[in-house]
RNA sequence: GGGGAGUUAGUUCAGCUGGUUAGAACGCCGGCCUGUCACGCCGGAGGUCACGGGUUCAAGUCCCGUACUCCUCGCCA
């Protein structure tokens, strides 16, 4: 006798929710094969679905055809069982959920079997990332990432609820737009019914929102695609998420509250955890000073100690000739301390360097300091004054068996390469774990950056982000006088070292938005060509505004704890931008290349 | 674009200073088994050692190149 499954015979219970309370109700299950144990005689199978797992037994004696079939089953087909609920008496599992009972099969059905599958459906699999890539409809059938997209479509649902109740509107802007020059690379769309022209994908809604404020919108959100044509990280994606949103009539702070009540109720509901409020409050400068970089961790202390005064100030007699040429040449000189409660073995240390190099440094220097705060282990320990070491000890408030750390030169890549230590030495030292929080959330926000930053290459000052920031308004006298000195009304919001957000008040005034061109050299006639439907719309009565973008895929992988953006996004694109699954980017045929009027370059090289 | 690591069965790996027929576990196939839940027992199949070239009497092993994957610096306002 079949059973009309599906049909007539409709699920009447998920694989995760049955319990001793259901014993003796008729229950019709669907789901995938996870496990088979053949007796011969009583056959037990494993059944899945995302809810989770429920153990089906079926006895000769109760339906020997569907006692018959279930012999047949596989992993990983797709089938349909009804029975009746019975409790497993002496054999409960408490290892599972839906451990007390077990259905006991009067009828199955096979929906689909299923190939072997190229690699295990199994929480805990060692399948190198690009075979599962392959299979990613098979790797997501694994409960870790199923667990993660279900808890990142919570996200979603929050971060709405959250916003209406805020009176935000989700209002959409376009993919496709015009080409705006600075900032990431963007992706090009050809465009078939303009020659020769192209669309750019867009890589934030950034103008488009502020257009929203002009338009009288208030506040805007917008849960949204973003795409930019740089190199892949493990915490980047050609195409990304972001919490997108713009308020009218705020100051910094307002944007702030708003973060920060999104922030607190998704760690709420998440993951039952409150994070205090306000957060902390950094300038852009302490954290370079005190970190190396403006996304500082600060679950662990290791901080940096800049030693350029000091040095200067022994420059003359007993200094260190070659800290004091870096100096004399623009450059910084930076130590840590490695603190003597957690010895680095002389393996270890070296091995620092390494680490050193391999963040474009040409070597580390390093002091072990001694019972007389003299140092050992040290390149510098022969040519350095006792002053200027004692003057350096003082400085980094080393104590006797501590070891010191030393980089100096160009000041960008003293801060990455002490940036990376830090982050290096507390991982190697368990101040933090590997991968993830270790139940620790150190939110901050990282304030008051420079508006420019000087672009050596071009020999002139730039947007440090993008040229609608608003400066302080003390600083605006100095816009075109003193470019370097002007700080801004830009923001980032830092969790655990990971920059999970950034915004900025947008210059609304034109009058100062000319002279932020002038400061970087782009003429009216340059600014009109780029910008020049904005530079339009902030002549009518535009209102103050401004906004912050969240990374929605970052907060993804530190709320589940995954290792990497890509167990967060459903179908990811590997390390090269390939989705080694469908094979894109692939090539098109001439045809269509022509109908978008494109031919393309041979391809570089040999 | 620079640097580093890697690629051996469906999967995870082993394979020494180059040497006969490249192994293990899991998975897969066949058989047995009525209380398993990492079920158990018996038997079996399964390999272009990523690809191309070179050195050698002989290459999974040594050398060069290519592809792909990962990490990292640059890059990501």
């Amino acid at each position: 006798m079949s059973v009309p499954f599906v049909t007539e015979v409709k699920r009447t219970h998920n694989c995760g929710e049955l319990t001793a309370r259901d014993v003796g109700k008729t229950v019709v299950l669907f789901g995938w094969v996870q496990n088979r144990r053949d007796h011969g005689g009583a056959v037990f199978i494993d059944l899945r679905d995302r809810q989770g797992l429920t153990q089906v037994v079926f006895e000769p004696d109760i339906d020997p055809e569907a006692h018959a079939l279930a012999g047949t089953l596989r992993l990983e087909w797709c089938v349909g069982v009804q029975g009746k609920v019975v409790s497993r008496g002496a054999n409960v599992n408490p290892k599972m959920k839906t451990g007390e009972i077990e259905v006991r099969a009067t009828a199955l059905t096979v929906f689909n079997r299923s190939e072997p599958t190229p690699f295990p459906i199994e929480d805990r699999i060692e399948t190198a990332e690009d075979k599962r890539l392959t299979h990613r409809y098979l790797d997501l059938r694994r409960r870790p990432l199923q667990q993660s997209l279900i808890t990142r479509s919570r996200m979603n649902a929050i971060t709405r609820s959250t916003l209406v109740e805020e009176g935000f509107l989700e209002l959409e802007t376009p993919y496709m737009g015009k080409y705006t020059p600075g900032g990431a690379r963007n992706f090009l769309v050809p465009s078939r019914l303009n020659p020769g022209k192209f669309y750019a994908l867009a890589e934030s809604p950034q103008l488009y929102k502020q257009l929203f404020m002009v338009a009288g919108f208030d506040r805007y959100f917008q849960i949204v695609k973003c795409f930019r044509d740089e190199d892949l990280r493990l915490d980047r994606q050609p195409e990304f998420t972001q919490i997108d949103l713009e308020m009218s009539f705020v100051s910094q702070d307002d944007v702030f509250a708003v973060v920060e009540r999104l922030l607190v109720r998704l760690w709420r509901e998440i993951l039952g955890v409150e994070v205090p409020t306000p957060f902390r409050r950094m300038p852009f400068d302490e954290s370079m000073a005190r970190y190396g970089n403006d996304k500082p961790d600060l679950r662990f202390g290791l901080e940096h100690v800049i030693l350029t005064d000091v040095i200067t100030a022994h420059g003359g007699e007993g200094g260190v000739p070659m800290l004091l040429e870096a100096v004399q040449q623009g450059g910084i000189v930076k130590a840590m301390v490695i603190p003597a409660a957690h010895p680095l073995s002389r393996a270890e240390a070296d091995k620092l360097e390494e680490v050193a190099r391999g963040s474009g440094a040409r070597g580390l220097a390093r002091a072990k300091v001694g019972e007389g705060g003299e140092w050992t282990q040290s390149p510098l320990a022969k040519s350095i004054s006792p002053a200027l070491r004692t003057a350096i000890n003082e400085a980094c408030k080393a104590k006797p068996g501590d070891l010191i750390l030393f980089q100096f030169g160009k000041p960008s890549l003293v801060h990455t390469v002490m940036a990376n230590l830090r982050v290096h030495v507390a991982k190697k030292l368990g101040l933090i774990p590997e991968v993830g929080s270790g139940g620790r959330w150190e939110l901050l926000w990282v304030v008051d950056p420079p508006l420019f930053e000087y672009d050596e290459e071009r020999r002139g000052w730039v947007a440090a982000h993008h040229a609608f920031t608003r400066p302080h308004d003390e600083d605006v006298p100095y816009l075109l006088t003193d470019p370097g000195r002007v700080k801004c009304y830009r923001y980032d919001v830092v969790l655990n070292g990971f920059e999970i957000g950034g915004g900025s008040i947008r210059l609304h005034d034109p009058r100062v938005q000319a002279e932020v061109f002038a400061a970087m050299g782009i003429g009216e006639e340059e600014a009109r060509n780029k910008f020049g439907f904005l530079l339009d719309a902030l002549r009518y009565g535009a209102p103050p505004h401004g906004g912050i973008a969240l990374g929605m895929d970052r907060l993804a992988m530190l709320l589940t704890g995954a290792e990497s953006l890509r167990d967060v996004i459903p179908f990811p694109k590997s390390k090269s931008g390939i989705d080694s699954m469908t094979g894109a980017p692939g090539e098109v045929d001439e045809q269509q290349l022509r109908e978008v009027h494109i031919r393309p370059l041979p391809p570089p090289k040999s």
